[in-house]
RNA sequence: GCCCGAGUGGUGGAAUCGGUAGACACAAGGGAUUUAAAAUCCCUCGCUGAAUAAGCGUGCCAGUUCAAGUCUGGCCUCGGGUACCA
């Protein structure tokens, strides 16, 4: 074996032996445990970035593991390749989306295979394929047959001068990113799929998922949002017309002093018609962004109709106002407000001179409202009948009331909203559904799927290609010429159902339910938090439409979730003689000066410039600091950047690149090595002989077999890769201090090496492949089992006990393992600093935790 | 705004169930080896302090406890999401 590590020659023979002997191809094995490890897909954007490296490396860590279990392990990838970059890519670079898609598909995948990841290539699928995308297309047939898919009119961003949909990304400021024209509010009529008949399901089963972060599954439930509240009706005062509201808080019905409506309800337009006050602030709301986020923190506005609503309950005029913080398409489009007992409430109330009437009280208290509402749940007063009951009672009573009255009734809400899966673009799926010349709509007939998408077209940088060539559409259906949707999906579809499609990648329908049930649920899936909410709550949906169409039979799609923390890295810049920002690539960083505690005081980039050191932050275009993994996998190799990436950080933390951390990593492995080919070449060892081990040889085994202990949590149960490679540095340390001069020395390095070579593998697979043949291993390392505890060896014969005073730590004593409290106790007495911080103390209680600590309170 | 996280030495982080704060690394400083350099190896390394004495120390302010980085309440800062970026 040579004695230099060559990381980028074993790499290349390692991963052809992969890729010849197809060591990761799987097939179902009833006569094996299964699992099913998955990471997200990547969207194919160019280059891997450290994100991907970052995701794909602890999904391939955790896949090695199981396999070492024994398991039947399958860990497939593919391309989420459909997207909005590819649009914009396509215009900069005068080309089409799916040649640059497929280009990049090429280029990232040898990216992928550069770094080891044991993928089953032969599962591989693009979701811009027809071969992919047809069964969407079919399954969302298979849903409006069912009823769980209608059409409504939905607002969308238009920009008027392009005369295109922008997605929100698009909108900077309030104007297209492109032109700059200022962006308004389009209804356009749009699909969407009933994900709230699933809203109960979802919110219940995560109570099922034991293997997800507590986080993600609090997320949930608060985007799902059940709330028990009242519908109830208000009439319009002198009119027939009538509109419902509903709230949470009944109890706070009677402190009511006006409604708000959204600018397009009904009887705000018809108000308006009169009141060109009115007609401006509705115009001016269309216009207005509807992202919540700028929903909730814009001024809050609103012009009055000059109508009023009768109160349902104490029969008052309340005047109708017009808002801009209520959302037609969300609720009613009318909220009750009670500016005693809203925050919102009482600051518009507070700025439009409207009524203020307190009708809650503290159980044990007088109400203050004269600077803020008062928001807890209390007793009622200011309320007629209703008077001195707390907000259950006067839920019921109200619930009583107003349902007998025809008024009003009790009702469960969500916060979720139905999924709008139409998007006006062109890379994408195309929604088969037609219209025919007489007006019916209906989806695409199933012998006329898939509705394939051109792919050899001209984008011109405003209409999609499918939208702008008028006879793409025309088709016919029922012997009538029928026109096709030319809207396509929303990427979510295509990445809400791809863990299925893995178990079959090329079954000729959907997916067959046999292998699917086979591998299904996923047992790990590994992505970024960011997708806690939708993606994550996509995905659960779709594996219940597929349940429910007998496509598989678990109820949630995943066992286990692992999410993991974003890549940051340093930023540099100057700024040049025009005044702007240059931001400098960390790489071309040639020179930094720190001080003696060791913060950066000096950088020069390879120019010369003297430059500006931000800090860490995540790695992006706009700061230049993204890292090529491919540099660093030509640097270093695979295993070094595998191996920093686990030790940098634990997995759902931030990770920040420091390449000195590399270089760290890098030194590590050729420790091991070192310490691997030093052995080898001494020769042969003879068997281990566990009786005859030596005081310090017993030492040096207990080490090992506490790291294999450690090392098989840290990995298998706690996901912590971190301490894990932590504590195979440490038993590396061990053993390149442990003498080498008689035969069971050398035996016990044999144990270490062989167990330590697969307690790696994980993590750095390459040199572990090699390493295992070089230690005289026949088979590969593929096929070996985790090492195992042998328990006889952790036995230790003394502990170590912490001896505190009154909780500050004053000795460290070393006793018998059996040693009684009395016994532990007398030899702390015995110690001179415990003795000196006792001295003239009258000791009141001794608290000793067995094996560990002596607390001795006294005074 | 709302929902969810995070905050520990010069730096990344460790402390798994309330029990030694700083494992393992990086950086820095010192030394060995070398004609020299690289590589490698050894030592020091939270703060104050002469100290292997003592005190202080886990974003801030309170609290619970024999004991708090860990639990409770209230803040501050940073990050993710907020329904058409994926």
């Amino acid at each position: 074996m040579q004695e230099q590590y060559n990381p980028l020659e074993i790499e290349a023979l390692v991963q052809k032996h992969w890729q010849d002997q197809k060591t990761f191809e799987v097939t179902e094995d009833e006569t094996k445990e299964k699992f099913y490890c998955l990471s997200m897909f990547p969207y194919p954007s160019g280059r891997l970035h450290m994100g991907h490296v970052r995701n794909y490396t602890i999904g391939d860590v955790v896949a090695r593991y199981q396999r070492l279990q024994g398991k039947n392990v399958l860990q497939p990838i593919g391309w989420d390749s459909f997207g909005l970059p590819a649009e914009n890519a396509a215009i900069n670079n005068k080309t089409s989306p799916a040649p640059w898609t497929y280009e990049n598909i090429e280029y990232m995948k040898n990216q992928l295979k550069l770094l080891g990841f044991g993928y089953d290539w032969s599962r591989e699928i693009a979701t811009c394929t027809p071969e992919y995308y047809r069964w969407e297309q079919w399954f969302f047939t298979k849903l409006y047959e069912k009823g769980l898919v209608y059409k409504k009119t939905s607002s969308v961003n238009w920009c008027p001068n392009d005369e295109t949909v922008l997605a929100n990304e698009q909108v900077q400021d309030g104007c297209c990113w492109r032109c700059d024209t200022e962006v308004v509010q389009k209804e356009i009529p749009q699909w969407f799929i009933k994900i709230t008949d699933y809203a109960e399901e979802l919110l219940n089963d995560i109570d099922t998922l034991d293997g997800w972060p507590e986080q993600v599954k609090a997320m949930q439930r608060n985007w799902i949002g059940r709330s028990e509240g009242i519908e109830m009706t208000f009439q319009v005062e002198n009119s027939q017309q009538s509109f419902d509201i509903y709230t949470t808080r009944p109890d706070t019905v009677m402190g009511v002093t006006y409604v708000a409506i959204a600018a397009g309800h009904p009887l705000a337009v018809q108000a308006a018609e009169n009141n060109p006050a009115l007609a401006a602030f509705i115009e001016e709301c269309k216009n207005a962004d509807t992202t919540e986020a700028a929903m909730a923190s814009m001024e809050k506005k609103g012009v009055a109709t000059g109508l009023n609503a009768v109160h349902p309950i104490s029969g008052k005029l309340v005047p109708i106002w017009v808002a801009n913080f209520v959302l037609m398409n969300y609720g009613t489009g009318a909220v009750m407000s009670v500016p005693a007992h809203d925050q919102r409430d009482y600051e518009f109330a507070k700025k439009f001179g409207l009524a203020i009437e307190a009708v809650i009280k503290p159980v044990d208290g007088e109400v203050d409202i004269s600077e803020q509402a008062f928001t807890d749940k209390g007793v009622l007063f200011n309320s007629g009948e209703l008077d001195g009951l707390d907000f259950q009672a006067a839920f019921e009573a109200i619930d009583t009331k107003l349902t007998a009255e025809g008024k009003g009734k009790r009702q469960v809400n969500f916060r979720l909203r139905d999924w709008g899966v139409s998007r006006q673009r062109y890379w994408g799926a195309p929604i088969p559904m037609v219209t025919l010349e007489d007006g019916t709509v209906m989806p695409t007939p199933e012998d006329q799927l898939p509705v394939i998408l051109p792919e050899d077209v001209v984008m011109d940088g405003i209409q999609s290609p499918i939208k702008a060539d008028k006879a793409w559409a025309e088709t016919t259906v029922n012997g009538q010429t029928a026109f096709r949707e030319t809207d396509t999906f929303d990427t979510f579809m295509e990445s809400s159902w791809y863990y299925a499609r893995y178990c079959s990648p090329h079954a000729d329908q959907m997916l067959d339910p046999a292998k699917a049930n086979y591998w299904l649920p996923v047992d790990q899936y590994i992505g970024g938090i960011e997708h806690a909410c939708m993606h994550l709550l996509y995905f659960r949906f779709f594996h219940k439409l597929l349940r429910d169409m007998d496509l598989v039979s678990s109820n949630e799609p995943a066992k286990q979730l692992l999410t993991q923390g974003m890549v940051l890295a340093d930023a540099y810049y100057y700024t040049n003689d025009k005044g702007a920002r240059v931001w400098v690539s960390p790489l071309d960083v040639v020179e930094v000066e720190k001080d003696d505690k060791g913060r950066v005081t000096k950088a020069i980039d390879k120019n010369g410039n003297e430059l500006v050191y931000t800090g860490m932050s995540k790695m992006s275009k706009s700061k230049n600091n993204g890292i090529d993994p491919q540099v660093m996998v030509e640097k270093y190799g695979a295993d070094t950047v595998r191996l920093f990436m686990m030790f940098a950080s634990p997995p759902e933390l931030t990770l920040e690149w420091q390449e000195s951390g590399v270089e760290g990593a890098h030194r590590f492995i050729k420790r091991f090595w070192k310490l691997a080919s030093d052995h080898i070449a001494a020769g042969t060892t003879e068997a281990l002989d566990i009786k005859a081990l030596s005081g310090s040889q017993k030492a040096l085994r207990r080490e090992l077999h506490k790291t294999i202990a450690k090392v098989s949590d840290d990995i298998g149960r706690r996901q912590m890769f971190n301490t894990a490679v932590a504590a195979v540095m440490e038993l590396m340390n061990h053993l390149q201090k442990a003498p080498q001069e008689s035969a069971q020395d050398r035996a016990l390095m044999a144990e270490a090496l062989s167990a330590v070579t697969r307690l790696l593998y994980p993590i750095v697979p390459h040199i572990s492949f090699n390493l295992w043949k070089e230690l005289g291993n026949n088979s590969d390392i593929e096929d070996s089992r985790w090492p195992e505890v042998d328990e006889s060896a952790l036995v230790e014969d003394s502990k170590l006990i912490i001896v505190q005073i009154n909780g500050k730590l004053r000795a460290k004593i070393t006793v018998a393992a059996d040693a009684t409290q009395e016994q532990v106790q007398a030899l702390a007495m015995e110690d001179e600093h415990v003795q000196k911080h006792s001295e003239g103390l009258t000791i009141r209680k001794v608290i000793y935790v067995p094996g560990k600590l002596l607390n001795i309170v006294a005074n």
